[in-house]
DNA sequence: CCGTCTTTGTCCTGTGAGTGGAGAAAGTTG
DNA sequence: CAACTTTCTCCACTCACAGGACAAAGACGG
């Protein structure tokens, strides 16, 4: 089955796919008031586009008081794999050019188990996705992966969570596996993406996308690109000292970050607290469940545990300490919450704004909005299409 | 007199002109080869450029073996102010179009005495600069504030060392009376381009540029521009909590890095190790001078004096903690250490340096080096001179 | 001193990108 | 059915740019 073959031949070619993505089936005319070109090259651009298939005029537009417009609009048959691997489970989705999700599988999974055994996983949900009907093949896709990794090659480096997938060629696998261009990139950053693409932080430049899971990471949009750092690692602040002399942590410092605050460190306390007694409505859970996991914490806050309210409100003082230092630094004009813990909404949310409000100066914090992420679990995959199509949407 | 009216007229010579001002005088040849345009093109906007006077052939360099070539060269005449208003203060310097340094003076001076009588002193400096015969006139000037500025409009906005310039129009003022374009920044910002153009962070894209002096700044250089955030407040990390529950901060909370380490605690750490006998060399100077300051605590430490080390190696721990932080953040590929404090030399250096390798990851710190400026007090001022220079060096 | 080679710079022509206007096509409205 | 709008196409003209031919100016060996 041939899938796209062809690319954007120049700038303009370019600009129009990705406008035409990010807005929806255009006519040629209001094509040309967004793009600054005349009319006859215009067109001869958007003739040159219909020719390589990228796109299709599909029937005429309600008139608007003279002659009707085509509608012009990116191959209905394009389809994007989104790949979004965490820490415990994976979620690959389906989309078209425009990056509507129209399947989407989520499994668990332990990333531990090595690259190998996931990405059979990730195949066969995307051969699932497949045989459903909502695609003949993919086109191109993008994998987020739970670590640094080296953009430009597409490879994990020096992941602590992830031991063995160091230095795996996730792309050319990948790519070779599913017969198209790949695209890989740090999971936050797709989050990142994601709701910048179509969640909250839509026409945001600059923003930062904090996602509180397993473990803690930052996205950072500076004048709408991603900022990755010199070796994939940037927005790494799981590790940041968050408290003096605290816990000691995996990465072998103490107080880290994420030592104090994350999914993980959540579900032990929440299970100390359990254990010692310190909380009936915990206690339950345990019992019943067998373990505990940030959402019971979620649940038993939200019937007034006291307890897990002061877990949550603790964690919350020391992510909110740690976000205060980077606006601080980083004078973003968002702050976007994501990830696992989401679930403990509103609490862990106005526990960060009072830190982040009361440390950073005036002037940062003034006009900051700091809100929960808008796509759940969907971001990454959002993202990861989103990725791919940046790249395949760039001249060759 | 007339001075610089021409802009270049598109991007291919705004390219050469930045060519010519940071690779000095070239030949047609040796301009093609950096540009990639036909040697025609290439000498048609040369001519165009030689026409408005922007540039100058003059004479022919030596044969490389066969027809010598023409020296083509930014307009000798072009000259540029370059201003840095620190805190206690002013630097103003002249360069040519190549921002070399023509001539430099330094008064101290206090913002505090608000913009107008500032801007008395900074007229008046330049005014002697160019009746050393330095200059006939200056084509633009760059300027530096010791806080955050509104960079489009070039005005401060609530800076808070510097009451009384809140909403100054800078840029508009200072345009004014000097007669010719002006751009203004944040300090700090400035030495970081200072740095990026002619110091230790040439040809580097992504690095942090730590100012201490009387407080503390941060530069951030991401992809080769400076990141300003979206009020122009990026980068002000002295009010970063370094210590929980610390010491009161001028701007009302406890623990800021600015309070437990920039050169206005150090004074008042070594005036009170002073008094309270803790150091018989910082009293000897106490004595001596009437008061203290960063020199002094870097001289005692200099002849050995265990309370002035002391000092230093406990306030390079605050820093080089929240250094750390932002490395692990940002990932930068470089990070340098200016201002005032540098006096400090090797031992603030050392410091910082075991904390940053000892607290962030090792993918960001494994080859992360961690200098001091090489401009010293020219950084600012060269800074500032780029500053306008890529002003007036982009197409109008 | 002279021919050959190298480097630098200029000139000229062909090509293709892009603009803008004329006008055809396809509507709406009165 | 005429007048007006909006959309799209066609065409002629301009300008940017590449690339080759060629002139200028020097090095170098014989």
């Amino acid at each position: 089955m041939r899938r796209m073959t062809a690319r954007p031949a120049n700038a303009h070619q370019a600009r129009l796919l990705k406008l035409l993505r990010d807005g929806g089936p255009n006519s040629r005319a209001q094509l040309g008031d967004q793009v600054d070109l005349s009319r006859s090259k215009l067109a001869v651009e958007v003739d040159r586009l219909l020719e390589t298939g990228l796109v299709v005029a599909d029937g005429l537009a309600a008139s608007r008081g003279g002659r009707r417009s085509h509608n012009i609009r990116l191959a209905p048959a394009l389809r994007f794999l989104g790949v979004d691997i965490g820490a415990t489970s994976v979620d690959v989705a389906v989309t078209n050019a425009e990056l509507e999700i129209l399947g989407h599988l989520n499994q668990p999974m332990d990333v531990r188990e090595g690259p190998v055994a996931v990405f059979e996983q990730v195949l066969s949900m995307a051969a699932k996705l497949r045989a459903s009907g909502l695609a003949e093949g993919y086109d191109g896709a993008g994998i987020g992966v739970p670590g640094p990794v080296r953009f430009p090659e597409g490879v994990p480096v020096a992941p602590p969570i992830m031991p063995g997938w160091d230095g795996f060629p996730v792309r050319e696998a990948l790519s070779q596996e599913l017969g198209c261009p790949v695209m890989v990139d740090n999971d936050v950053n797709l989050m990142a993406m994601g709701e910048m693409h179509a969640g909250v932080a839509r026409s945001v430049g600059d923003f930062l996308c904090v996602k509180i899971g397993t473990g803690i990471g930052c996205g950072i949009v500076a004048a709408g690109d991603v900022h990755r750092g010199v070796t994939g690692s940037a927005g790494d602040i799981g590790h940041i000292q968050a408290v003096p002399d605290g816990r000691p942590c995996a990465c072998g410092n103490r107080g880290c970050l994420e030592a104090h605050f994350s999914g993980a460190a959540l579900a032990r306390d929440a299970t100390d607290a359990a254990q010692q007694g310190r909380s009936e409505e915990l206690a339950a859970r345990l019992a019943a469940n067998g373990g505990l996991t940030a959402v019971d914490v979620a649940a038993a806050a939200a019937a007034g545990d006291a307890t897990a309210l002061a877990l949550i409100r603790e964690g919350g003082d020391r992510v909110g300490q740690v976000i205060a230092g980077l606006v601080s630094f980083f004078n973003p004009g968002l702050v976007v919450i994501g990830g696992g813990v989401t679930g403990l909404g509103h609490t862990l949310l106005a526990t960060i704004r009072t830190q982040v409000y009361r440390q950073s100066l005036p002037l940062a914090t003034g006009n900051l909005p700091i809100v929960l992420g808008e796509l759940g679990p969907t971001a990454g995959v959002i993202g990861a299409a989103r990725l791919i199509s940046d790249h395949l949407f760039s001249p060759a």
